[in-house]
DNA sequence: CCTCTCCATGGCATTCGGTGCCAGAATAGG
DNA sequence: CCTATTCTGGCACCGAATGCCATGGAGAGG
């Protein structure tokens, strides 16, 4: 079967015309308020089939964001190497999808912010997004358990995105290029943190600050040894 | 009016007594299954004020975590300074509630792994502990923008924290030393990261070893001018 | 062109969560 | 003991969600 495109044919409602329908029916009249005998009013799709496609009242309002999850574990799945840049760009794809489709995104961010049921939705759709880039930097080679590691990276990922993404739906008409560098920094924030975590066995740099203080004419071998040897106790059995 | 105690008379079905039953009734049964009919008939409560003492039937289920989290917030309030270990105090204290009540978590945590629906409301009670920390941690003095590092730290901290719950709910008999101190273990990872970040501008601590070679006479406070300058020096643009 | 098949649709009936309304019981307080 | 407030429970009702079944349209094969 084709796609139909995007005519707004008397054919078949599309699954966007339907959401973006549904969007307005809720932010006109309130997410409770509408009942879905004015959504299947509206879009001309009956009750029965609004439920048979979408599920739920509620899932109409994240059908797109259903989209964009798997589009991002897709991703994910097909990225082979370098896991915490891949899960960064990852985050990016999220961030993109948002800015991408305003007209459903934005909407949806004031319903969500007005309704506590709607909220809890979408919390549990970051958490999804956090379970799967716990999962994808966890499942790494190595016998040991990086999950703490990988969960807290993951953590912080997501709060980081999430930072710069409210940032935008509260002011939708500002500059991309802005969002952008934003979301740049806020990476780059991040990444300072997370990318010790997951090489803490091998490399030195757990936030210590290490002071050596000996008499000045001590050879240098033996003080590179000597703070070597400071820096592995720093870090811990 | 005084509390009943643990009676378990046919008085005024207690708080607590209603929702050990409903968890019974929802482990036996399955959530969907059990209708608020089935509750109301278990615990004399009729169906009306089930709905008026608990809101929903999802509620019943944790309510017990509700009260724990006004229990946190209200220890947050309290705490005036060093907010960092105040909020990884407050983190100890979610974990000590769900040590503390075995009967309603363990059963929880499998219901909410079973059912999609009650795994949203447990990742939305999650968040709300995450929104508590980053508030907590975002209001300092200090004109600079906090809240992404406040964001990340909360973040960071409460997934350790459902790190070791998780891998306590699932092996609810082991010992809980043993919890506790992979508890300490996680926050101190996590404090590792979060403790320059939120100090960012002020104190040293992003990853720099400095070596400070002096001779041996030398003034402590004389020293640690001179390695302050020098760390202030590695810190700043 | 006709027919058979498959799948989406939509109407109908039903269950159940959730709420407003109101009357009656319980409890505090004088 | 009487009154005011609060809690409770029964009743009716709305709307979300599901199962069942008939219908209709699109495509495959004759």
């Amino acid at each position: 079967m084709e796609r139909s495109g995007g005519r707004s044919g008397q054919t078949r409602a599309d699954t966007r015309e339907v959401v973006l329908a549904a969007v307005r029916l809720f932010t006109e009249s309130g997410f409770d308020a509408t009942t879905m005998d004015h959504i299947a009013a509206a879009t001309g799709v009956s009750r029965r089939s609004l439920f048979r496609r979408f599920g739920s009242k509620e899932d109409i309002l994240f059908a797109e964001h259903d989209e964009l999850f798997s589009t991002v574990v897709r991703f994910l799945e097909a990225s082979p190497d370098d896991p915490l840049s891949s899960v960064f760009s990852a985050a990016r794809l999220v961030l993109q999808g948002y800015l991408g489709d305003p007209e459903i995104t934005v909407p949806r961010y004031h319903l969500v912010r007005a309704h506590p049921r709607l909220r809890d939705r979408e919390v549990a759709m970051t958490a999804r997004y956090q379970a799967a880039f716990s999962r994808y930097l966890a499942r790494r080679e190595g016998g040991e358990d990086r999950s703490l590691a990988a969960g807290v990276a993951a953590a912080s990922l997501i709060s980081a995105h999430n930072h710069v993404l409210r940032g935008w739906l509260r002011r939708p008409e500002q500059d991309r290029g802005e969002v952008w560098a934003s979301f740049d920094e806020a990476v780059a924030f991040v990444r300072r943190a997370a990318e010790p975590m997951l090489h803490a066995e091998r490399e030195p740099g757990h936030d210590h600050v290490l002071v050596a203080v000996y008499p000045g004419g001590t050879d240098r071998e033996e003080l590179l040894r000597r703070v070597g040897a400071a820096v592995r106790e720093a870090e811990g059995p």
